[in-house]
DNA sequence: CCCGTTTTGTAGGGATCGCTACGGAAATAA
DNA sequence: TTATTTCCGTAGCGATCCCTACAAAACGGG
């Protein structure tokens, strides 16, 4: 009685991080139940009474790295910055993000499922979900710099949201190719220099 | 006697073809046996003599892709264009590369192995060769575009190939994730506006 | 026609995959 | 202490992985 919502006897939330950790590294095919659990300090029908599956796992996985080490990337949309400055700062946080100590290199959302078969198109789907709600949040943010003066009315709101994704997502291969800091860094002003051109209407 | 030379009972540029659709859609890990087996429409022990081993089948595949698929990407570095119309060039046609029809979305050399476990070590590191050397090339381009007296002498040159390396490479991810080719032009256009300034050496 | 060589197809080996049934240990209450 | 409940670790399920041993079929020369 009452079972169900008696707490376990290991730590849930510190399990999911290692869960997290291992997904990131070897990405959603290529972490398997053994790794996972020897990296959760656990047993596979724990894991499966706490978790449900693999799958639902890799989606909490996936939830928990969004909140935390990707998170601070999206709230660069949201403060008091200029449009611009957003933009900059987004770029940057992306390219810190990529380079965490201690963490794989290059983004979980990016790089966690890109391939595999067709037992991972789940995986696959979340994640692409997961890019398109990053890539709405950039559009909603040019779209308020629309609406603040900052930007020309009738801008391509496609064309920048892609292009800025595009180079959010090029960074992550290029970290895991092994770029450094520096270099993403360099990316991300560089992707910065033509702003003024890029949000034209007549690009 | 003399069998070593002697031609095979099937196609083998065929078989290796469609070998490289399927690890091309699935990646190295993704890509079963039996998927290639059946695509290739040989059997196991045949694919085993013609090609040797799964890795050495994908090390071939990629070699096709490179040579074939991908083959206009980086030649459009070597002709006589100017420095900026190369990479603008280079742009399109990777971002086309990426929109085949009938084929799968996204370059190969990008998405081919991000990920897996340790067997998949020698997949990735191959194809991380393959975009190294991709960056060889445009680094290379734009030296010559400084040799040339297009560019300043100075500029960053680490700098202005990781950012258009990086613009490759997205692109391949926001082609996977379902981007048309008005938007891939668009991104690849989008790259080129800050040209003056990104190929300064005040950037 | 028969034989020797080559190629193909079947069938399966050894290992690992995600996942789960079950028996013993620990904890709680009387 | 005993009875009962909750949890965990071992062992193994069927399926699939990459790869290969073996035998039947096809080919070419006498």
């Amino acid at each position: 009685m009452g079972a169900r919502g008696r707490p376990r006897g290991f730590d849930r939330a510190a399990a999911l991080e290692k869960a997290m950790e291992v997904f990131w590294a070897r990405g959603y095919a290529g972490a398997s139940m053994a790794e996972l659990t020897e990296a959760m300090g656990i047993n596979p029908p724990s894991l499966y009474a706490a978790f449900g599956s693999k799958e639902e796992l890799f989606k909490e996985a996936v939830g928990l790295y969004a909140a935390t080490d990707d998170g601070c990337t999206l709230t660069m949309l949201e403060g008091d910055l200029s449009t611009r400055d957003s933009i900059a700062a987004m770029l940057m946080a992306s390219a810190r993000s990529c380079m965490r100590p201690d963490k794989p290199s290059g983004c979980f959302l990016m790089l966690g499922a890109t391939n595999g078969g067709p037992e991972t198109d789940a995986a696959q789907a979340y994640l692409c979900d997961r890019r398109r709600d990053m890539g709405a949040r950039i559009r909603a943010r040019l779209a308020r710099g629309i609406a603040d003066g900052e930007l020309p009315p009738g801008l391509d709101l496609d064309r920048v949201t892609a292009y800025f994704a595009t180079v959010i997502k090029g960074m992550s291969i290029e970290a895991r190719d092994g770029a450094d800091m520096e270099t993403l860094a360099g990316v991300a002003r560089s992707a910065m220099l033509g702003w003024d051109a890029i949000t034209s209407t007549q690009a």
